[in-house]
DNA sequence: CTAGCGTCA
DNA sequence: TATGTGACGCTAG
């Protein structure tokens, strides 16, 4: 575990649960309306006439965060301007803007190439940042021509200087030409969603850096390229690579591999696969049997070293149909994020500069592979370092028993992926849009004419110009920053809701609109062939857990969704939509989902060894429900789930909220390290919730006769599994006893119980009684 | 109270 | 024309 548990025990005893659950609480519980209407007023900072008690704590804090945030964006800005391009976009909040801002920086490139000729030192300027971080000359240069307000290049006449900057500072046309979306682009047929592809780009060059003070050594790494052909004569040399530490790294379509990846992109497909022991190098390419069969046993009888092993694995069960390979996998990324999880490592430059190692010299060639065998060789120094980071650390433990063994379970997921149900996703989403049509139509009714909802400017128009709405509301309407226009922002229309049903249409529409583009097209766009395959990464969260995108399936709305806002009388169309029912499992198996109960609560249970807590934990099976009971007064059968939900934030509200300050108070340490403590509950019970997974599917693997069931997500205490409808009842069973028993494994003196539900679809999950 | 991601203005 | 930004929506505990 990344926390000792029982190492907190001592410090927070004190902290007392009924105290936390006093009768304050009891007073405060808001019905939904005051809670919703409490966050938007606390959010906005204006009147605070129902403020929740004690909350000035709170916002004392959240000012410092706010502080610290600024001078976090401040210090980078400072960065910005000394450091290479590659490296401007370690924010320690926007971590996740690289990729964007990478094909930002793309753009602007491509922009400018096409403005003069393009040099060799402009587009092959990144390659060498890698090589060379201490080159000034080669810094210099490329602070110019990256960061936008910097672009200036010499030879770049003045009004086109002007030209570019306008643009980049994006002067004047910010809301402009926020086009209306047509219609069409609603209505569009699911089917049609096929993601756009970018054009082929041209095959940059490697060019060796030039004024690199990295001295350049001329080596030429003995570097064989293997096909089906040719495998023979290597054969003899492979079958001696045993039980050694190997490297493997992917090498991309055009030419890099994943130690240089920020120039791959969508668009690169892995190639091929080099593998490094001692001083040979080995290309494996091509999915002929022989490659196959050389390459499993050269990856399952070494311990492989790799960057970013989750693409290799997926390589090889995609590619290679290597299905059941599992191979000991040491990986350099999640290693490198252990170590700082706040701010994991983008690439593997931040890795390198992440354990402050540098290369000792470099390599002039023109040949990629040779150029992949140079990184890999640095991977390996990189590799012992990190290492003996980790053991001093002590990370290794972790490292090997808990993010190693999470990797192939997550490559497995990601391979697998999740069956739609298309007819009902269609059905769905024709509910969707007749609604929505239903609305437009009743919105133009209103608004006297027909306009584009979506559009900004059409309906600040129609809001304030025509109708005069803000003066008969006698409201100042917040304008907006950039134009100083007035604000058609949610805030503003619901206070001139009594005034006029036009802003409650607008409102409702935005509502449909945006469930329609998350939940029904933004998801269509991700499916092939039926499957949608979301990326898990498991470095993401500073938290240690793991966060899903493309689609980000962990947060597909659990509750139906009303199709209609505000239910009028004569309104008799009050059907729901259950987002989660177009997930289904495949012809033959049935979904197994294993549900944590309040993990999170129970280890600052165990954690805090408070007895009103632990005797509460015992008493109830669901300590919410129960909670929602004794609050709201009312018989356990009347507590609907929406209530349980509510009381569930609630309690998780003032766990963390009044947990930390008193953590404060007692240990009488500055409100940052009472946040620490706190957080590390929170990882704590990421850890569990990774060793449920890792535990359980070892158990379903090692079970005979062997189950056949396939996770499938991991929504942090839940874990979705696909199971062949013969097995059903025994692997819930072996996930149950599972689940349940890695709470022992590291020590919990809570039992950790597990409920279990199963179902053909996402959305009707049945409990399973057992 | 914390942490994610996606959409929109 | 396409991007960055912060607010807010959903999720999870």
């Amino acid at each position: 575990m990344k926390v000792n548990i029982t190492e907190t025990t001592d410090t927070c005893k004190k902290i007392n649960w009924d105290d936390m659950l006093d009768s304050e609480l009891l007073d405060t519980i808001p019905t939904n309306k005051e809670l919703k209407g409490n966050n938007t007023i606390l959010d906005k900072g204006l009147h605070n006439k129902n403020v929740i008690h004690e909350n000035t704590g709170q916002k004392r804090k959240s000012k410092n965060t706010e502080l610290k945030v600024k001078k976090v964006r401040s210090d980078s800005n400072e960065e910005i301007k000394q450091q290479v391009p590659t490296e401007t976009c370690k924010q320690g909040n926007n971590k996740n803007n690289h990729f964007r801002k990478q094909k930002y920086t793309k753009a602007i490139k491509n922009w400018l190439s096409n403005l003069e000729p393009p040099t060799e030192d402009i587009t092959d300027l990144d390659n060498i940042v890698n090589d060379s971080k201490s080159s000034v000359d080669i810094i210099q240069q490329n602070t110019h021509n990256s960061h936008k307000e910097k672009l200036v290049i010499e030879k770049t006449s003045k009004t086109n200087k002007k030209v570019v900057q306008a643009q980049l500072a994006n002067k004047d046309g910010i809301m402009k030409f926020s086009k209306p979306q047509p219609n069409a682009e609603d209505t569009k047929n699911i089917n049609e969603a096929v993601e756009t592809k970018p054009k082929e780009k041209k095959v940059k060059k490697f060019v060796a850096p030039i004024k690199s003070q990295i001295p350049v050594k001329d080596i030429t790494y003995e570097l064989h390229t293997l096909d089906e052909d040719n495998l023979d004569d290597h054969r003899e040399g492979l079958h001696e690579i045993i039980n050694i530490e190997i490297i493997a790294v992917l090498i991309y379509s055009n030419g890099f591999c994943q130690l240089n990846s920020h120039h791959t992109d969508g668009t690169c497909t892995p190639d091929g696969i080099i593998v490094n022991s001692d001083d040979m190098f080995y290309c494996f390419k091509g999915a002929g049997q022989k490659i196959k069969e050389a390459l499993k046993c050269l990856l399952e009888n070494n311990t492989v070293i790799c960057y970013g092993a989750q693409n290799i694995l997926s390589y090889l069960k995609t590619h290679l149909q290597m299905d059941r390979i599992n191979p000991k996998i040491y990986d350099a990324k999640i290693g490198a994020s252990l170590l700082e999880p706040d701010n994991p490592p983008e690439n593997f430059s931040d890795v390198q500069k992440l354990l402050s190692f540098s290369a000792q010299y470099t390599v002039a060639t023109e040949c990629t592979l040779q150029k992949a065998a140079w990184y890999m060789s640095l991977l390996k120094q990189c590799w012992a370092k990190l290492y003996a980071m980790l053991a001093e650390d002590n990370l290794w433990k972790v490292f090997v028993e808990i993010e190693m063994k999470l990797l192939p379970i997550i490559a497995g997921m990601e391979c697998r992926g999740l069956c739609i149900d298309m007819s009902k996703l269609k059905s769905m989403e024709e509910v969707l849009l007749n609604r929505m049509k239903a609305v437009e139509q009743q919105c133009y009714k209103a608004a006297g004419k027909v306009f584009q909802i979506n559009s900004a400017v059409q309906v600040r128009a129609i809001l304030y110009d025509e109708l005069q709405l803000d003066a008969k509301c006698n409201v100042r309407i917040r304008e907006t920053l950039c134009k100083g226009a007035k604000s058609t922002s949610e805030t503003m229309l619901r206070s001139l809701m009594n005034e006029h049903p036009l802003p409650k249409l607008i409102m409702e529409y935005r509502h449909l609109h945006k469930a329609h583009a998350t939940f029904l097209a933004g998801i269509a766009q991700h499916i092939k062939d039926g499957v949608v395959r979301p990326t898990w990464v498991q470095t993401a969260a500073a938290t240690g857990r793991i966060a899903s995108n493309n689609p980000n399936l962990q947060a597909i709305p659990k509750a139906p969704f009303d199709c209609v806002m505000f239910p009028e009388a004569g309104d008799t169309d009050n059907s729901q939509l259950m987002f989660r029912s177009i997930y289904v499992s495949r012809p033959g198996f049935s979904l197994v989902a294993a549900d944590f109960r309040h993990v999170e609560c129970r280890v600052f249970a165990h954690a805090a060894a408070d007895a009103g807590l632990l005797r509460a934990l015992a008493d109830h099976p669901d300590l919410f429900r129960a909670l929602a009971q004794h609050w709201l007064k009312k018989p356990e059968a009347e507590i609907v789930p929406e209530e349980r939900e509510r009381t569930k934030r609630l309690v998780y509200a003032s766990l963390y909220g009044a947990g930390t300050r008193k953590l404060m108070e007692i240990l009488d340490v500055d409100y940052q390290q009472a946040l620490q403590v706190a957080a590390s509950f929170n990882s704590s019970a990421a850890d569990l919730c990774k060793l449920a997974m890792i535990l359980s599917e070892e158990q379903l693997r090692t079970s005979s006769p062997p189950v056949d069931a396939h996770l499938l997500l991991q929504i942090h205490d839940e874990l979705v599994w696909e199971v062949n409808d013969l097995h059903v009842d025994r692997a819930a069973a072996i996930i149950k006893q599972a689940m349940e028993g890695c709470g022992q494994w590291c020590g919990m003196t809570v039992p950790l119980p597990v409920a279990i539900s199963t179902g053909k679809d996402w959305g009707s999950m049945q409990t399973l009684e057992n």
